[in-house]
DNA sequence: CAGCGCAATCGAAGCGCTTCGACACACGCA
DNA sequence: TGCGTGTGTCGAAGCGCTTCGATTGCGCTG
């Protein structure tokens, strides 16, 4: 089943049939008609291969998921998913790479033509892959924001604004001591650019409010997270409020506040930045920034298509944070 | 940079470079070298879509990844991770199609040539997509066994066995009365196939045995799961052993015996059906059934390999369970 | 020593599509 | 009436690779 088949069905040139697939020459509208019908009546679909060969475009998008430690899966498919369903929105397929194929797997891809363009997930502030990327023919886009974005097509929520807009919520709240309980260690370590912005943010307007702070790099599980909490709120007895950018500690945490003798929100406010399902799923349901996983896909996939079409230079998408008040956050408890 | 290009420079033609290339015809060890020296120095890479064209194999497999609800993420990306990394051992990639794309997403990715084969995750009893799977020209493998497997290749753990195992395992700990605590209502609403194999495996070898069993489904957030064995343990006061099949439920679920005043293995045994990296992790470590993502993604990408070079009939291959003894079951507990 | 078989290589056809230039025709305008 | 303009369609030339059959030169065998 070829091209020249459903031609020849509709009594037209193949080069004809094309033209009415791609749009990219008038026809008229009774010969389009003849054609799609043909298209339909024979069940004819086009070969990808021969369609990239001889388009230099192969309709496939790669992308590069996040496996390291500290990450937190649910969240990550959130992201994924969402590239997916707006890559197909705009008819392309997507080419699932691991970060364990690393940057061969990038040069691969996009040397033997298999994708039209890349988007890489979790990127670090000094990311191995930049260069790279750089060194591609290929667009790019980034979800995530390394140091040096000279050059580089990057969107994200802007995590430093989230930071601060949570620090601002318990500020306005009253709260002159609080606390990050963040992302694991191993995720600063590596400098991960989304946590790192986070506390920056979070460090920065807490010092413009004069309010105190402490930052708990807080491993996922409901132990660690127990001990973390306990040994902040036993060291810091003065913190009355809890900034949390961890998604799978946060149900532990709040069991461990509990434990500890101590109501969310009357003796501690608790501020979440995770994506709503998440924030509002606990009890009580957390005052929360939400990460939009769906749109930072879709503006991933948007911004990927523009440059594969090359409208426009290469620019930095940071969504405003959006923060909503639900029942964990409240005002600072009198002095005892 | 071309085929040509190569052949140009090491002095040969073409289709010398494509069989060194290939290996489908033998090339004298001189030319060999001289050839892929050309490669590595001019930095050659094929054309995808160009080989795709001409030898009708893209060198990549579709893998449908299951968004269902009820599904717990991390281990369904173990599975998926699993699959890349195998076909890429294989010099296979792997396109992303998800559930919402459905049974037209089947037919468009074998439909256009865009790959050679297609691997399922998440097979229902009475899976809708299996038709149009069985209607496609191209080989498949199904993780996960459907009712009706004539002509379908299929892998997966032996479920069945699995529940078996873990009621021999209780019952040969003098346990005599015993319930499973198991995936969310929606899993088994949809009659998914690993759900109920092991419900059916839990049943039959209690009925052999003579132990009294009682079935649970259990939603995965922690309230619910508090509810649910706080719930049964008031029911059915007798029962001492329980097999949980719900990997995010397994921490809450300590919790919640321990919070009814009941130590784990002394007042109540525990045997979970989870990845090691789960059973692992808890306290006390948990007496499990392992679930082998890795091996299963393996053999699925293996079964589908031999399908390509087409090897062999259509099979479905059970993994044996492994039992692992932790610290999570023991004795029946003397009656009071 | 003619003839054979085998190993190593080449040339050319063709995979199924897109796209460029050419062409035919209709229309409006001078 | 003739000419430019625009619209709709066609034919042919590739895109870069694989693969088939043909060809060459060699070492053997009878």
């Amino acid at each position: 089943m070829r091209i020249s088949d459903v031609a020849r069905h509709a009594g037209v040139s193949p080069s004809t049939v094309s033209y009415v697939l791609s749009g990219k020459r008038s026809i008229s509208p009774a010969t389009r008609r003849r054609v799609l019908e043909s298209i339909d009546v024979l069940g004819y679909q086009p070969h990808a291969g021969a369609r990239a060969l001889a388009s230099n475009r192969s309709n496939v998008i790669a992308l590069v998921v996040p496996l390291r430690p500290g990450i937190h899966v649910p969240v990550a498919m959130q992201f994924a998913v969402s590239v997916v369903t707006s890559a197909r929105d705009r008819e392309h397929d997507v080419l699932l790479l691991t970060q364990a194929e690393g940057e061969s797997g990038l040069r691969r891809v996009a040397g033997t033509s298999m994708v039209d363009g890349i988007i890489v997930m979790d990127v670090e502030v000094d990311d191995a892959r930049i260069p790279t990327l750089r060194s591609l023919s290929h667009p790019s886009v980034l979800i995530g924001v390394p140091a040096d974005t000279e050059g580089l097509t990057c969107v994200d929520l802007d995590f430093e604004a989230a930071g601060r807009a949570c620090v601002a919520h318990l500020a306005a709240l009253g709260h002159r001591e609080i606390a990050l309980v963040g992302q694991p260690p191993s995720v600063y370590e590596r400098r991960t650019g989304f946590a790192e912005r986070t506390v920056a943010g979070f460090r920065a307007e807490a010092h413009e409010r004069g309010v105190e702070t402490t930052v708990v790099p807080c491993d996922a599980a409901p132990a660690a997270v127990a001990a973390s909490v306990t040994g902040l709120l036993d060291e810091r007895p003065g913190v009355t409020g809890l900034v949390v950018h961890n998604e799978p500690a946060v149900g532990p945490l709040l069991d461990a506040v509990r434990g500890l003798g101590r109501e969310v929100p009357a003796d501690l406010s608790v501020v979440a930045i995770a994506p709503d399902d998440i924030a509002t799923e606990t009890s009580p349901p957390l005052t929360s920034v939400s990460l939009p996983a769906e749109e930072v896909g879709g503006r991933a996939v948007s911004l990927l298509m523009d440059k594969l079409d090359d409208f426009g230079p290469p620019e930095v998408t940071l969504l405003p944070p959006r923060l909503v008040p639900r029942a964990s956050a409240a005002a600072r408890p009198a002095l005892p």
